[in-house]
DNA sequence: TGCATATATGTCATATTTGACATAGCTTTG
DNA sequence: CAAAGCTATGTCAAATATGACATATATGCA
């Protein structure tokens, strides 16, 4: 690509890069929302063994049931920081967290 | 400690529990500090690694100099999803933020 | 020394995240 | 069936995080 089109492109509003550039940034996109997905599950899992309403969940995290419900669904209006405060929250301990991290499961292609 | 000292030391501004809940909630914010500290440490080790500098992490993640230091330092006004991206943006792997997670320091008493 | 480069720290307007609320669907149990 | 409890989803004002900027300090190098 000339550098002509490609500065008609980024006045356009488009990022110009290359393939292995766009390729790269969904792989951190998908690795980051894995991540993110992982301690959701994590967070339902843990609370289900505890056998905790969301409510009650909520109430321990200093938070709403439906947010609560939100985290669980790795809803995109919640942080990964509140995810992981609410594993914690919730008697989830560290090593916990760092299992599901590890564990989790590869996004497919929809 | 009776209700009315409770609801006192409440429309005070005091939260009012439990010893237990108390280290409970220490434990809780420790473990969140160590977690973030530890991908704080992982970014700039993998940083340095790479040989790029604190500008060059901030172009690759979307951000500026100014905070990518902060990232680095650990700094309160920083979230983990923040340090999360940008260990990935900087080709940092999802099983280097594991690692960085489960080789985590404990925070001792000041 | 002067100059360039790298990092740290404070501030601020804006963007994103948050708890709270309303409400709907779904189960269970009486 | 009705009531009660649990979960899902949309909305919104307030709280928090963010990039950008200014600026300070430090280091290396000609």
């Amino acid at each position: 690509m000339n550098s002509t089109k490609k500065a008609r492109l980024e006045a356009a509003g488009w990022k110009v890069g290359t393939a292995a550039e766009f390729l790269d940034l969904n792989k951190q996109q998908a690795a980051f929302v894995e991540m993110k997905l992982a301690l959701a599950r994590c967070l339902h899992a843990l609370r289900i063994r505890r056998k905790l309403s969301q409510s009650r969940v909520a109430e321990l995290v200093g938070s709403s049931q439906s947010r609560v419900a939100k985290m669980e669904s790795g809803d995109p209006s919640v942080s990964i920081d509140l995810l992981l405060r609410a594993v914690l929250a919730i008697g989830g301990s560290p090593a916990a967290v760092v299992r599901a991290l590890a564990s989790r499961k590869k996004l497919t292609p929809a």
